[in-house]
DNA sequence: TGACATTGTTAGTCTATGCTAACAGTAAGC
DNA sequence: GCTTACTGTTAGCATAGACTAACAATGTCA
């Protein structure tokens, strides 16, 4: 199984490997923010599991597992997106994608698409709930006390 | 800011608090599944930070400020298996919970309560969403193939 | 083609958090 | 109140994945 981290190489490998055709280190080390030693290492590692091939000084090729495999990550995170906009998230989207990503099984990442597919489809039901949230709104810069309180309030009703 | 860990730490030492009114370290590897060492490490680490008062022999007691944390860490957890059930999860929900939770702020939550008090208010709504991933389904034990199959599929349509 | 800039690699260090082993404190039963 | 079992602490080690520094390879251009 890879890591949270070589799931991040792996999708950026495949991202660039789209837009660019190759995928050199520099490339990762600006993508990832990290050093280019880093990306060497984790580069290594991803080879020995096969995921993609290295060879020392060249550029980098994705093994057809590994190809499977990032074209998978990159639609997690794009459906994760685009779940977290439905919603009505605002800030933070890409950093809570980033973080919560790696957990979240193919399984539940059908069923969050067949959410998304729901709410595409009957576009009133998404205005019904975007406006419940006006009245229950959450603020941005939340409180931990606040949030206690707001919870407390709701379970009220 | 907590890391993952602490986050599980401080979870469990609320958790515990409630159950039987004090918590031992004993009790804390227990439910963590690590060694004595590693609770009291974290425990001296979670009392830098403030969250809870700790003496070397004696029970642990929250802060007032681990206390409310402690709260929000509970609800957060209990809100996204609720979620994740909403949605008809059926296997590994407490291990993907588990991993994302960390991940997701205060706001994003406030939205996924939203959604699921949006649900209860119109059950029938739920059932129409059950209703459409009879149809779209999507195996448990996926293989990344099959996935892009499906996905390519649904794109498709 | 040779010199310099860019890129890639290696080796060694740091931090978080796990572990084991050895030791210290507490508490329970005789 | 001793002895023994349980619980807690410390110290030292392992691993992942960052980092820096030093060095190696590549490529560009005068």
């Amino acid at each position: 199984m890879l890591t949270e981290s070589m799931e991040d190489y792996l999708e950026t490998i495949y991202r660039l490997m789209m837009v660019k055709g190759y995928v050199r280190a520099v490339d990762l080390s600006e993508a990832l923010n990290v050093q280019s030693s880093s990306v060497t290492r984790m580069i290594q590692k991803l080879d020995e599991s096969d995921y993609l091939v290295y060879e020392k000084y060249r550029n980098i090729s994705l093994t057809p597992k590994g190809e499977i495999y990032g074209e998978f990550l990159v639609w997690r995170d794009a459906t994760l997106k685009q779940f977290l906009r439905l919603l009505n998230a605002k800030v933070g989207i890409d950093e809570q994608v980033e973080g919560m990503e790696h957990y979240i099984t193919p399984a539940t990442m059908g069923l969050i698409r067949n959410l998304i597919t729901f709410f595409s489809q009957n576009p009133k039901l998404l205005g019904e709930f975007h406006a419940l949230q006006q009245v229950k709104q959450y603020p941005d810069q939340v409180d931990l006390r606040e949030l206690r309180a707001w919870e407390f309030r709701h379970n009220q009703e």
